[in-house]
DNA sequence: ATCAGCATTAAAATTAAATGCACATTCTAT
DNA sequence: ATAGAATGTGCATTTAATTTTAATGCTGAT
């Protein structure tokens, strides 16, 4: 999991970008001015910063040009610019970004980029595997497999024995799977838990001997051999 | 585990609490300032805020009243005064923060409120293992074994085997033990506890010479070898 | 022998969980 | 933009497990 902090002040852009790297399990902030962008930036070491050209207060060269001045050539830095302005482009590279990317572009081609600039630096962001008994979860791929099988599940399904596998043998209670899952702290009269971990036990049990997802009644639910 | 913003312009304080709540397994961000302190929370959603109260720029207390404003009084703040003046408190409390604590403070103290605070939130990192004798309980995996040996409990019956184990050797009363367990603090007219004495025994001590759980006549019951 | 205090047992009441179903919402491909 | 599919949610029912109540048994002190 990645810092990453997003210079835009397009709220909707921004938060379809934050939305969108938060699926890929980044950790987002947003800045919606080059000011405050600048000072975030500086408080916190970011893995990478998404910088969009156009901002109120200062633009994002400057700010790119000032953060590079005072910090370092540590943070990857991808510029986004309004069109592919060549000026733009030159100007933002040679003041120390890393890649750019014109708007409108493609989710999949920032997501890959940003990808292309962690791993760059090396300590960047690395898929969590993880491995429990015969079950294996890619939280790069999004992949589950049991017994080498391949498990096909929904994002809630996902979410839910990502969580499991996470915490191998520890009882994980309701309210702790509906805060982490579905992101509820109250505590709503639901019995969505009950109903996907039905769902997952027919995809990651059902037929098989061993099973894996286990109810500890009046306390939750764990994920244990036996 | 969780994320927690600290608010707090003395560099070796907040970075001894940083220190000290990343090796509970937190993850922190630190703000120097109220205006950071701000910006910060309400770009990302914490999981709690500790906030000092004496700051540059925006104090500890106009600050929380300005974050409540404007984001609600979902994460649970504590706030840090600088000695224990009444009226800080007072305000604190009023412009809603949750907790309190004065410095100089014990950390333990701050990591226990911490706790308390994340736990109401359904996410506290309570892993504790007891062991008495042959005997051990793990509130994480909520299991329980006697020489080795797996004893599968009820709620209930966890819940009383904790109180238990977690007071070795000290008597506990029959009221005691309803409060601790069943919560209620009146009704004398009940025999839940020896019926679930009794079947604490039959699962704990049945078979093995060496009882555990013991009555103490007119008083309660006890922990203890012998 | 009687009684207080606790232990044991069984049945009744309560609560928790699994699951099928219907409807709502979101996605996807045209 | 729209239909159809996939996914997500809540309700109702069934089943199973836990918890409580209450009746009775036991034991040691007076």
């Amino acid at each position: 999991m990645a810092n990453i902090l997003v210079v835009e002040d397009e709220v909707n852009v921004s938060s379809f970008i934050k939305k969108g790297l938060e699926e890929e399990g980044h950790n987002i902030d947003v800045a919606f001015d080059g000011a405050m962008g600048l000072s975030l930036a500086c408080s916190k070491e970011y893995d990478a910063i998404i910088l969009d050209v156009i901002l109120p207060q200062i633009n994002g060269i400057e700010m790119c040009r000032r953060y590079r001045d005072s910090m370092g050539y540590a943070v990857p830095i991808i510029m986004l610019t309004a069109l592919s302005s060549i000026d733009d482009v030159v100007k933002g590279l040679e003041t120390g970004a890393d890649d750019y990317l014109s708007k409108p572009f493609i989710f999949n081609e920032l997501i890959a980029r940003v990808n292309v600039v962690l791993r760059r630096k090396g300590m960047g962001y690395t898929a969590k595997i993880y491995t429990f008994a015969d079950l294996m979860l890619n939280t790069e791929t999004k992949t589950v497999t049991r017994s080498g099988k391949n498990v096909s599940l929904t994002t809630k399904e996902f979410r839910l024995l990502e969580l499991l596998i996470s915490n191998p043998l520890r009882v994980l209670s309701r309210s702790n799977i509906l805060e982490n899952v579905w992101d509820v702290n109250i505590d709503l009269n639901t019995n969505v838990v009950e109903v996907y971990i039905n769902y997952l036990r027919n995809k990651v049990d059902k037929g098989f001997s061993v099973k894996l997802i286990h109810t500890v009644i009046g306390m939750g639910y764990v994920l244990k051999e036996e």
